[in-house]
RNA sequence: GCUCCCAUCGUCUAGCGGUUAGGACGCGGCCCUCUCAAGGCUGAAACACGGGUUCGAUUCCCGUUGGGAGCGCCA
């Protein structure tokens, strides 16, 4: 990148299966450095795999770039349909002899590896058709292509993240650039497509940084520019193994389901291997400001799901009632059994928000939390809630209704009732207040309970408490 | 086996030669309180080990150990 253009990043996932959270970090990588620098970020399938490639893992991927909020510049690539372009760059290398065929049958070099393996070599293909003539080949037998790489001095990966990472030549092998049957392999089709979609910046996972040493004898053979290079630690489950299907190795779409925001999504898997002095609650605004390679950690990081619920909790008691109101509306709305809220629903959701948000971490505790104001009448008790109600409680709660029924129903007027009944009965606050939250949200936990009392309003109130007073 | 990377509280991390090693999550206690939260205060909790270099190492170098990645006509 020259001193005045803009950077070029991109995020090139293979579909063979669905954006993970890790995948999805190199994805915001890419994109916090594109928009902060007022870059471009671009998205390429890597589908070259023809067998393993899938339609369904290309709409996941799609899926969870979009909920993440990760937008991109232009229309995706697909790798598959620039194989021509391929092909006609590795002919090239051939044609300037910085490439040979090599006729070695997968056989031939199975038993190969295998030698090498018994004889505790290293294992890498040993040149065999390097310097043969290709004349030396069985009439009409097939053929691949392989870069014939320097095999003295050493190639260094200048990373951002890493340092200078130097491998020797004589470590590396040549490798295939076409396969037998013309088609290019990942290797020879990374490095064209960066360099003809002009990326000048590669962030990706650290899994890749052997293939950076390979990917740079490609570009050096063929003169063109080295883009700067940020290899970033991979992610590790909690165990500090691979991440396995219960903690991250999801499809990230699966988080939304679970009631996580993206913004706080956007917001832990930037603390996870980055970070800003003390700075935790990072918003996306501030996030696109202050990211840069420089703090990207060195080490890998374990996904922990208490952190992003704590993260998750910041983010929906920053949010505005009426954003919240929406959000569990389309919560509700995208289940399996979809339940749309009617207009009461809604506005007694918004009443009691600023009592319920700060209870929930989840929009799906979020909403557990306000299933007693989405619908009218009497409650199921939950096993709790039925603990409270015993027929002393019941009793009491008779006494209350009594009381309450007699004053204005603003929340002020039913606590000092109830404050008045409790003392006249002996009784602590306590012992009034957790009846009457049993009887009209089915639950031993609520928001303020004489504020839900207000919201819910006196009829539909007290047909709830009589519902269980005696 | 070979190549490469990594190593600060349980977890995420700050630190870039001299600090009472800081913050966050989680955990314990106290306060607040109609429940649960939220909030406030507070406690326990870390430089993997061994050599160097240096007046002085968590910090720089080497090794050990422990993790991880790669070594395909996969990406």
């Amino acid at each position: 990148m020259t001193k005045d253009s803009k950077p070029v990043l991109r995020f090139a996932p293979s579909p063979t299966g669905y954006l993970h959270i890790g995948g999805a970090r190199t994805a915001l990588f890419n994109w916090l450095y594109a928009r902060r620098h007022g870059g471009t970020f671009l998205l390429r399938i890597e589908d070259t795999d023809r067998e393993r490639s899938t339609p369904e893992a290309v709409e996941a991927i799609l899926r969870g770039m979009e909920w993440l909020g990760l937008n991109w510049d232009g229309q995706a690539v697909y790798q598959f349909a620039r194989a021509g372009r391929h092909r006609e760059v590795a002919q090239q290398l051939l044609a300037e002899g910085k490439a040979y065929r090599c006729f070695a049958t997968p056989a031939e070099l199975d038993e190969m590896r295998t030698k090498q393996r018994a004889e505790g070599k290293p294992i890498r293909y040993d040149g065999r058709w390097r310097d043969r003539d290709p004349s030396e080949a069985p009439e009409g037998a097939p053929f691949v292509i392989r870069l014939k790489a320097k095999q003295d001095g050493e190639t260094i990966v200048r990373d951002k993240v890493q340092g200078d990472v130097r491998f020797a030549n004589d470590q590396l092998d040549d490798m295939i650039l076409l396969r037998s049957d013309g088609t290019p392999t990942y290797m020879l089709a990374v490095v064209v497509d960066d360099y003809d979609m002009g990326v000048t910046h590669v962030i990706r996972g650290a899994d890749h940084l052997n293939n950076a040493a390979r990917q740079l004898q490609i570009i050096n053979a063929l003169g063109w520019p080295v883009p700067v290079y940020a290899h970033v630690p991979l992610i590790h489950g909690p165990d500090g193994a691979k991440l396995s299907k219960r903690h991250g190795a999801m499809a990230v779409h699966e988080y939304e389901r679970m009631g996580y925001l993206p913004e706080a999504m956007r917001n832990y898997l930037l603390r996870l291997g980055w970070s800003h002095g003390d700075d935790e609650f990072i918003p996306t605004e501030r996030a696109i400001e202050w990211f840069n390679l420089e703090n990207i950690g060195k080490s890998p990081a374990r996904f922990d799901f208490k952190k992003l619920d704590n993260l998750n909790g910041q983010y929906i008691r920053s949010m505005s009632d009426a954003a919240l109101a929406d959000a569990v509306t389309d919560y509700l709305a995208g289940g399996e059994q979809p339940r749309t809220l009617n207009a009461s629903a809604r506005e007694r959701l918004i009443a009691a928000m600023p009592g319920l948000k700060e209870r929930a971490k989840t929009l799906v505790e979020l909403s557990q939390g306000a299933e007693f104001l989405l619908s009218d009448g009497p409650r199921k008790l939950d096993d709790a809630a039925a603990k409270i109600l015993t027929a002393d409680a019941r009793r009491v709660l008779g006494g209350l209704v009594a009381a309450l029924r007699a004053r204005d129903w603003v929340a002020p007027e039913l606590e000092a009732a109830t404050r008045e009944f409790a003392e006249a009965q002996g009784l602590k606050l306590g012992q009034a207040a957790q009846p009457l939250r049993a009887a009209l949200t089915g639950r031993a936990v609520s928001p303020p309970i004489f504020e839900m009392l207000q919201i819910l309003g006196r009829e539909e109130s007290l047909a709830r408490l009589s519902a269980y007073a005696t």
